[in-house]
DNA sequence: AAGGTGTGGTAGC
DNA sequence: ATCGCTACCACACCTT
């Protein structure tokens, strides 16, 4: 479907709240309540018209400006003849028309690219009964499909980089600096990593069933920060933003939310909705400290479980601690200290399992405490909106709503099946469970090791070249690369962001990055340093063949390896016994950095082997790790002779040797899980385990398709080796060693 | 059948 | 003006 096509389908089945989609990102609270006047108005002016005609089908109409007739007049028109009104441009649902008498230049230039009509074509539309050919009521000339002149996109993106500039060398950290969203997703990484330093240390407890689960999380936590040095604001609608009219709202407070203001949404439309809003800033550090002292208390009580959530909510099991204390009353507690230490109110949801701790949380606020049991909860929780239940946002609330169910009561009427083929399995499953109270997530299977590091920027960018593309991107890798530290990545995911075809110039956001199309490719970056990967993701930003002044953004994201979990999956991978051990005829194409070339190497140097050295076997497992090490490194010079296999298997060893065989190996996660064996069983590597290793990396290496899987071994055996004696970790750099110059000769 | 890739959804304030 | 991030899951579709 073409994608203006989806959004409109996307608009109707949204229905006429059209502009929920800040719905997308409410938070804390039942929005439901508050709901905007507008999107009242737009329903009753519907009902009591009863749709007299169809119109405006499909049209989604934004009102620009003072009108002639006013704005009420026409919205009537439109939505009793079946269109539907915009609130604002940009955002994600898009506007096929805007009405507008007068427009200003900058306007005009933001408008371009829409169908921009006067009044009076609504007026007669409705009096013909029929869709009238919009240009001949065109508010500006140069409408569709025309684009802004090459020139004047050059002339505005040099105006706007006056301003913000993405090129200059401290853009990125200083823009990191000051994203919330930034920061909330940092803080929950950290946050993450340190609850799972901390469930080491925890004593493994039996795990009785029924758990419980406390979800604590502090009140409109950003507007709480800001206000403990403003306490006489604190009955005044308050958001916490940056302050310009398109900047978001962070966070509101309770009274914000009666007007209609909702977390995410753009501060001049908050300030339509309450003209008394008032906007305090952000305060990073003084989050931080809150949530110190929130984690601090939880972690004080000694708890069987903790996993971050955010950087002011976490769950806690606290199953074991309730087999002497009353639950709610430990809850009360942990709310009182915090409240002490920090000064702002915190909340508590418990209950036997995650979602029912979530849904508790949401019944808890502001500042209370609120136990469910599986008996109490499908009462109280019979009118929550589906919108309210964790995993379900706009868009899975949206296809619910084509079912008939808004709250989580109606669930009931619909069956699994339904759900399943509606909604995709996992989310018809989880539903059910929803509606069962039950959550088949447990909090001690959360908290994984990380998979996946990313780092993405969708502002202020605005590049005129090539050249210029390449030098974000550029940086952005370095941002990137800066936080890989000692993880392992395997791939390398780009999302691209890309100015849609029809979206406008100017983006109605300020720097912002508009609509656009997503597109993203997925590489191999094992054995890559940096440089490498700046080239392998200049390369790929290049395949996508935007336009340099079309580009709003760039995602990139590294996919990090599996370090802990074997998998029984085989997948096609040739066997030992047919390798043939000849230079492949197709070379692997690989882009190495300069830095790594050591001048030339040739692949026969490491086949056709030199004299060698002969090194008993014995003499050599036995020798001190110096000189073992050394021989590694020059392996080439020497033999080890390796006693028969007879004789390898009596037991004039103590201690049973079993050989390393990486033969009948078929997938890349057993091979993992090989070298973790071999890994574990000794302090440190035989040399004749060695020489199995090294022909398969060879072999691999050799074969047509497999080198990159020869490099993730050999780094994932360096990897691993980190933790392990100074002569893995020699083996490893061998090996790393080894594979790089076989690489070179291909550049 | 199992794995890879591309896309899309959600959560936090 | 403004700071629209990021990790993770799930799925459709493709290849082998």
């Amino acid at each position: 479907m073409h994608p203006a096509a989806k959004r409109l389908h996307d608009h109707e089945v949204s229905g006429d709240e059209t502009n929920i989609e800040y719905g997308a990102s409410e938070f804390g609270g039942f929005g439901q309540y508050f709901r905007n006047k507008q999107i009242k108005l737009d329903t009753q002016l519907r009902e009591a018209n009863q749709c007299r005609s169809q119109i405006f089908k499909d049209c989604h109409i934004y009102l620009n400006g003072r009108t002639e007739p006013s704005h009420t007049i026409l919205k009537g028109l439109i939505v009793s003849n079946g269109g539907s009104i915009c609130a604002f441009l940009g955002g994600k649902t898009y506007a096929t028309h805007i009405v507008a008498e007068h427009l200003t230049k900058r306007k005009n230039n933001q408008f371009a690219n829409y169908k921009v009509v006067k009044p009076a074509w609504v007026v007669n539309c409705v009096n013909q009964g029929k869709l009238l050919d919009w240009t001949n009521y065109r508010a500006i000339e140069s409408s569709l499909p025309t684009l802004d002149p090459k020139e004047t996109q050059e002339q505005i993106i040099l105006e706007e980089r006056e301003k913000v500039n993405c090129l200059a060398p401290d853009y990125i950290s200083s823009y990191y600096a000051r994203s919330r969203l930034h920061f909330l997703s940092t803080k929950k990484a950290e946050l993450r990593s340190k609850c799972q330093q901390l469930a080491g240390q925890l004593p493994v407890a039996e795990r009785p069933s029924p758990r419980t689960i406390l979800h604590i999380d502090f009140d409109s936590f950003f507007v709480a920060v800001a206000l403990k040095d403003k306490p006489d604001l604190k009955d005044q609608p308050i958001c916490v933003s940056w302050g310009g009219p398109s900047s978001d709202i962070a966070s509101c407070n309770y009274k914000a939310r009666e007007f209609g203001v909702q977390n995410g949404m753009w501060v001049s439309r908050a300030l339509q909705l309450c003209p008394k809003l008032v906007c305090l800033s952000y305060n990073f550090d003084e989050y931080t400290r809150c949530s110190d002292v929130l984690y601090q208390e939880i972690v004080d009580l000694r708890p069987d479980y903790v996993t971050a959530v955010s950087v002011d909510e976490a769950l806690v099991d606290v199953t074991s601690l309730c087999s002497k204390t009353d639950a709610s009353q430990l809850a009360q507690e942990l709310r009182s200290r915090i409240k002490a230490k920090t000064g702002i109110e915190a909340s508590v949801g418990v209950a036997p399992n995650i979602f029912l701790a979530k849904m508790a949380l949401r019944l808890a606020k502001p500042a209370g405490v609120v136990c469910l049991t599986q008996s109490s909860a499908p009462q109280r929780l019979a009118n929550c909106s589906v919108r309210d239940l964790p995993g379900i946002g706009y868009h899975i609330a949206a296809k619910l709503a084509d079912l008939g169910v808004t709250n989580y009561s109606h669930l009931k009427r619909v069956t699994e099946n339904t759900l399943k083929n509606q909604l995709g399995n996992a989310v018809g499953t989880k539903l059910v469970d929803y509606l069962n109270c039950q959550d088949s997530d447990d909090i001690s299977l959360m908290d994984q090791v990380q998979k996946s590091v990313g780092v993405e920027l969708c502002w202020g960018v605005r590049l005129l070249n090539d050249n210029e593309v390449a030098q974000f991107t550029s940086n952005l890798t370095e941002e990137l690369w800066s936080r890989v530290q000692s993880l392992y990545p395997e791939t390398l995911t780009i999302k691209f962001y890309r100015r849609a075809a029809d979206a406008p110039f100017v983006t109605p956001k300020y720097m912002g990055c508009g609509r656009c199309d997503v597109t993203s490719k997925t590489r191999r970056v094992v054995g890559l340093d940096l440089e490498g990967l700046k080239t392998l993701v200049i390369q790929c930003v290049q395949s996508f063949a935007c336009p340099p002044m079309d580009m709003r953004g760039l995602g990139l994201q590294l996919r990090l390896m599996d370090t802990t979990t074997p998998t029984h999956h085989a997948i096609k991978f040739p066997q030992l016994e047919t390798a043939s051990r000849s230079t492949s005829p197709n070379k692997p194409k690989i882009q190495l950095p300069p830095s790594r070339r050591r001048g030339p190497t040739t692949l026969s140097q490491f086949v056709n082997q030199p004299d060698k050295v002969e090194v008993d076997m014995e003499v050599f497992d036995n020798l001190p790790s110096q000189i073992k090490r050394e021989i590694m490194a020059h392996e080439d010079e020497f033999l080890v002779k390796v006693p028969s296999s007879r004789s390898r298997s009596e037991p004039a060893a103590v201690t049973t040797y079993e050989p390393v065989s990486f033969r009948g190996v078929t997938s890349e996660a057993g091979l993992r899980q090989v070298l973790r064996d071999w890994m574990r069983s000794a302090e440190s590597p035989h040399y004749e385990d060695v020489c199995e290793f090294r022909d398969f990396v060879d072999y691999l290496f050799d074969s047509d398709w497999n080198w990159t899987k020869a490099i993730s071994l050999v780094n994932y055996l360096n990897h691993c080796s980190l933790n392990l004696s100074q002569d893995w970790q020699y083996l490893a750099k061998v090996m790393q060693e080894r594979v790089a110059q076989k690489i070179l000769p291909i550049n």
